[in-house]
DNA sequence: GATTTTACATACAGTCCGGACGGTATCCGT
DNA sequence: ACGGATACCGTCCGGACTGTATGTAAAATC
């Protein structure tokens, strides 16, 4: 009985519906218009809703932006995850995980909205908090996933981590002055660099067949 | 006679002096207030001129922060060279490099205007314009200078050219991300694991004492 | 079923920004 | 020296944005 028709929503259903639509308007106008542009009276007519909506659930921008970037994180963690649950033991596992990462993270209209918070967090202590710790999660994605999938060979395990650490900055910097640079094929030669270099230290591991474990309780849906 | 005391300026005096201060001002309003933050106001304000000055030199803000853009990496572009110009003939030379251009360039304020201008031209073609044939100067300053102090071993050309590129882009993603992170010495780490790689496939000339040759006509002061 | 709480809507107030404009001082060619 | 050009100044205006205050409907509570 509890599925049948029912007009009605319960006040938790609306709220929660509510902030989701802000916060995929708000990461849409981020990724679109920046962060400057992201004006409150553009996200909820983006959103759809109304001025007081936005006003009740959140009270200044900067809480709107605050749970933005948190929301923006927990995806970005789930995206990984996934997409380290995707790769197979293959032998070219290495470039696989970097190609993965750059198409379906870094490359993304998504993770633009991630560049302009991370500027503005430049600004914003409350922000660039926010992210610090959102950020040590992501890393704890995969830093149990490469010890699964690969070992380093004549170096230590913390260059390993290091190693990947390393990627991440290569690729955010990919990512924020891609659009200056040439084109696809361009950025693959130099993904493939970093693949060739890495590869002088660190190997896949063998027999690997089984996902990595999975990490912690992931955000449902 | 030309050097007595002269109370009256000539016209391009005037002028020059006049853009020198407002880029100046506009290049700190940058770094220190971000793009959204620079408003003509303040940068005026900061400049110590008024706001009739500016509109004079500049008929909007976008050509003046497209001026900007070409100061900023016109001091780069020099800052690049003069560091690249001040490595000795020592055995890190590598490490020196790196220590340095990070030092010197990356991890200043200023770089934080560049970052602000990186972001803001996304969403402006002009600007991004300007930034990409400027930057391509800028990789002709120290391109030649890696041949100059560097040879592949094991390796092409080529790759040699794109380990420094690769070089830039962490760099530029460390330069932004980095007050998210921990400090210097953990910065310096991850430096070094680039060093230790990059060494891998190439390595400091031998015998070179000479600077690079000197890469185009630097802009005058 | 009455009341209190929550969700959402609309109107308004105060601030600030960018560009335009009219006016003044300085310089330059002649 | 004088008339035009150039550099510079201060202010005003339309528009937009954020935060607030007030009103209404729906849901929860009792």
């Amino acid at each position: 009985m509890t599925d049948l028709p029912r007009p009605r929503r319960t006040q938790a259903e609306r709220s929660d519906l509510m902030r989701k639509r802000l916060l995929e308007a708000t990461l849409q106008s981020l990724a679109e218009d920046g962060y400057a542009g992201s004006t409150l009276s553009s996200i909820v007519r983006r959103a759809g809703v109304s001025r007081g909506a936005q006003v009740h659930h959140y009270p200044n921008k900067q809480a709107l932006m605050l749970d933005a970037a948190e929301d923006l994180l927990r995806r970005t963690y789930r995206q990984l995850g996934e997409m380290l649950l995707s790769i197979k033991d293959e032998d070219d596992r290495l470039a696989r995980l970097v190609d993965a990462a750059w198409d379906q993270v870094f490359s993304t209209p998504l993770f633009n909205a991630y560049s302009e918070l991370l500027i503005a967090s430049l600004r914003d202590p409350d922000l660039a908090e926010a992210l610090k710790a959102r950020l040590k999660r992501v890393q704890g994605v995969y830093a149990p996933a490469v010890e699964h999938y690969f070992e380093p060979i004549n170096a230590s395990k913390a260059d390993l981590h290091a190693m990947f650490v390393q990627l991440s900055f290569f690729l955010v910097g990919l990512a924020t002055q891609a659009h200056l640079m040439n084109d696809r094929a361009w950025v693959q030669s130099h993904l493939g660099l970093w693949v060739r270099q890495a590869a002088l230290i660190m190997r896949a591991r063998k027999g690997v067949r089984q996902p990595p474990p999975r990490p912690e309780a992931w955000p449902r849906k």
